[in-house]
DNA sequence: AGCACGCCGACT
DNA sequence: GTCGGCGTGCTC
């Protein structure tokens, strides 16, 4: 429908709550002026906004309007974008992390899904004509005159058919009113168009088509305590469970057990995972168990095909979803299970646009739906088990490895070794007793595991005449040197340049790297095992190429790989059942971070690798190099005693305040010009101290770690307080700072990165 | 986010 | 004297 616009409210229609889709705090009051037509909640409507045609939800009726009214343009969609449990979960979400409504409900859709309003530019019939006659020499026609830059503007619409009103900001200063000027004058005309959402594909697929009947694994005592645990708690109310299950212990089977229940049931489910495009054999077990009524919802899925899945989701004809955080808004219905695999992963959060966290929102959502919420993890983080503690979550342990074969065995021991007492090479990154342990593995016919947490060959090249480090222009951090792509790459902002022969500063071929990556570490190992197949597992080597990582998983599991180096890739759950032993090659760089997670996120990471030990017939044997063997993540993680280190770990956090004994917001500025951003950061932290009083403690600002991305300063504020209402209240104070053009101001409600 | 209104420096 | 820079405030 197209609607007059008006702006009376005398005349009767329906009104509307609208949220509109721009960083606005406020709702606005629209109408529908056709008669008795009550659009219903979650309907997405084109909505006059100022000059504009925007964006919005209709997320209320009001009884009568406060202010002006104008009607609404359009209506997206032949139903509401939303249903009412996912704009209550949006609401909750745009409340806790400060981000206006109408944005957390854009988050909260997938592509395709939304309609676009777009303002255009583009020349009119006179305008064209003018262009043509310009470009063959011809300079003016008659009564129009123009100067340099109204062609140049004219040219450059006349090649590009239409543009966008930002694309000409970003390009020129003073473009609006260049535009302005040509319109005026009859040469240009300004489009508002209004797309409707995006059409789905059909669905091919033969829906209810036979799941294979599989032999269900027989669940060992302990896994079926979990499972009887949860599937009592279904169907009455919220409940959430902590499943604390060791590496290899079987969670994902107990998920599955569940999950049958409530489909049984007729009840929907929703699975959270880390990165699902990392863990291709757990999306494959759910397709395995439940068949065309899993919908997969990973970050590779074409928009079509993700808006085709989250329609069979809403009709009921899937009734299981299976994605990475932004699937906690897929529209299950009748959601009764919320698992959230790996919940400890700092992957969860989202880093840009509406920070949320995804296990966090998974567990608002549960209480909403009053279902039955299952936190997985073999090391839970520090606010799950203090959510135990706090008998806000139940406990439940698998304590022993699921294969038969592995459960009689404890996990294996760690063993350190201390680099402070060996003495080696700079191209000698395997210390000899894990030398000798990989020689030992590769003699046995086992295979090994080495991890480092960076990719690249070279982390920091240097000049060894003057001294220089080659940085990115455009961060403050050093580029790391790629041998296989033959280039310097900043891990920032992804800019590549060609190695440069000579020093860029002195002249002098005196360039060397310095630092190891995972690149070094294939090198120096087949220089070592000349006889062994090795592999490497990180960004660099499957990148943008899904196949290559199943490829490459697929030849480890066929043992047609003897050493496999790699990044955190390596730990994401994989279940190799040849590999025996797992060495950790330099894990002080993430021990030594200065983030008050970084003990707890260096504990979870090298526990979850040394877990990748000895889940076959076999028994592994770990062992992690480290300059630092007295660190606590390194101590208990000899033992596997992940309740020793919690303990411990929540000890000091209490000590100092840290979260989860306290609450944390950081306010991220950044800009072009240092000095503003700083100058605004010193602003916005005045207006937090003034609001805050004593029960708020302000940090800050300080120049972030990372000082400079992608050519902009970076400076941060972290507030912390106990009482979460005076934080938000300092927080919102900090955020009226006025901002010159170009600086930007985040908030970012439980920050999980420092950087 | 845009876009309009409104006040201070370098130029036709 | 104006054009145009960007600070400030508003958008139902």
């Amino acid at each position: 429908m197209t609607a007059t616009r008006g702006t009376s409210a005398a005349i009767p229609g329906t009104l509307l709550q609208v949220a509109v889709t721009l960083p606005v705090d406020e709702t606005f009051t629209y109408r529908d002026p056709r008669p008795g037509v009550c659009l219903p909640v979650g309907t997405e409507v084109i909505v006059p906004f100022g000059s504009r045609q925007v964006t919005g939800f209709v997320v209320g009726h009001p009884e009568a309007a406060a202010g002006p009214v104008r009607d609404i343009t359009d209506v997206a969609g032949d139903g509401p974008a939303i249903d009412e449990p996912i704009l209550d979960l949006c609401r909750w979400a745009a409340g806790y992390y400060l981000a206006p409504l109408g944005e957390v409900l854009r988050s909260a859709l997938p592509r395709g899904e939304r309609a676009i309003a777009s303002r255009r530019i583009r020349l009119t019939e006179t305008g064209r004509r003018l262009a043509d006659l310009e470009a063959k020499g011809r300079t003016h026609m008659a009564g129009i005159t123009l100067d340099g830059e109204d062609r140049a503007l004219l040219a450059r619409l006349h090649s590009a058919g239409t543009l966008s009103p930002t694309a000409l900001a970003r390009a020129k200063a003073g473009a609006t009113a260049r535009v302005a000027h040509l319109v005026e004058r009859g040469l240009a005309e300004i489009v508002d168009r209004v797309a409707g959402p995006t059409k789905s594909r059909r669905h091919g697929g033969a829906s209810g088509a036979s799941v294979p009947a599989v032999e269900l694994p027989v669940l060992n005592p302990h896994q079926l305590a979990a499972f009887e645990a949860c599937k009592a708690a279904l169907g009455k109310g919220y409940s959430g469970f902590l499943l604390h299950g060791i590496t290899g212990s079987g969670k994902t089977e107990v998920y599955l057990r569940l999950i049958a229940e409530a489909r049984a049931q007729g009840k929907g489910a929703l699975v959270l995972v880390p990165e699902i495009a990392l863990t291709p054999q757990l999306a494959a077990r759910f397709r395995a168990r439940f068949g065309d009524d899993v919908a997969v919802l990973h970050s590779a899925l074409p928009p079509g095909d993700r808006l085709a899945a989250w329609r069979r989701l809403r009709s009921g004809d899937v009734g299981i979803a299976v994605g990475a955080r932004s699937a906690v808004f897929a529209p299950v219905r009748a959601l009764a299970v919320v698992v959230v695999d790996e919940e400890h992963d700092g992957s969860f959060k989202q880093e840009d646009g509406v920070r949320y966290h995804g296990r966090d929102l998974a567990v608002m959502r549960a209480h909403q739906a009053k279902a039955v919420i299952v936190l997985g993890s073999a090391t839970p983080s520090l606010e799950s088990f203090r959510n135990v503690l706090l008998g806000r979550l139940h406990r439940l342990h698998l304590p022993t490895r699921a294969n038969p074969a592995a459960a009689a065995r404890p996990l294996p021991p760690v063993e350190i070794i201390d680099l402070r007492r060996h003495q080696m090479g700079p191209d000698q990154l395997l210390a000899p007793p894990l030398a000798q342990a990989v020689a030992t593995a590769l003699s046995a016919g086992e295979q090994t595991i080495l991890f480092l947490n960076r990719r690249g060959f070279s982390t920091l090249m240097h000049c060894q005449a003057c001294g220089a480090v080659l940085r990115c222009p455009s961060c403050d951090v050093s580029m790391t040197l790629h041998r296989g792509r033959e280039k310097l790459i900043c891990h920032y902002c992804g800019r590549a340049e060609g190695i440069p022969a000579r020093c860029p500063t002195c002249q002098q071929a005196a360039l060397e790297g310095l630092g190891t990556g995972t690149e070094r570490v294939e090198s120096v190992v087949r220089a070592l095992f000349p006889a062994a197949r090795v592999a490497r597992l990180d960004r660099d080597t499957t990148d943008g190429h899904r196949d290559r990582l199943e490829e490459l998983l697929a030849r480890v599991h066929a043992r047609e790989v003897d050493i496999l180096v790699g990044t955190q890739m390596v730990t994401k759950g994989h279940d190799f059942g040849g590999v025996t032993l797992v060495g950790v090659l330099q894990p002080d760089q993430g021990m030594h971070l200065p983030d008050f997670r970084a003990a707890e996120r260096t504990f979870q990471l090298l526990e979850q690798v040394a877990g990748r030990a000895g889940r076959g017939d076999r028994p592994g044997r770990i062992v992690v190099q480290t300059f630092c063997p007295e660190h606590p993540a390194i101590q208990f993680l000899r033992t596997h005693d992940y309740e020793g280190f919690v303990r411990d770990e929540l000890a000091r956090r209490e000590s100092a305040s840290y979260p989860p004994f306290s609450r944390m917001i950081a306010l991220r500025l950044d800009g072009r010009h240092e000095a503003s951003v700083r100058a605004a950061a010193i602003s916005a932290a005045g207006l937090a101290r003034a609001q805050a009083g004593t029960a708020v403690l302000v940090l800050g600002p300080a120049e972030a770690p990372i000082r400079r991305l992608r050519g902009r300063s970076r400076y941060q504020i972290w507030l912390r307080a106990t009482d979460r209402a005076r934080l938000l209240t300092a927080a919102r104070a900090a955020a009226q700072v006025t901002l010159p053009r170009d600086l930007r101001l985040a908030i970012d409600v439980d920050p999980q990165s420092v950087l």
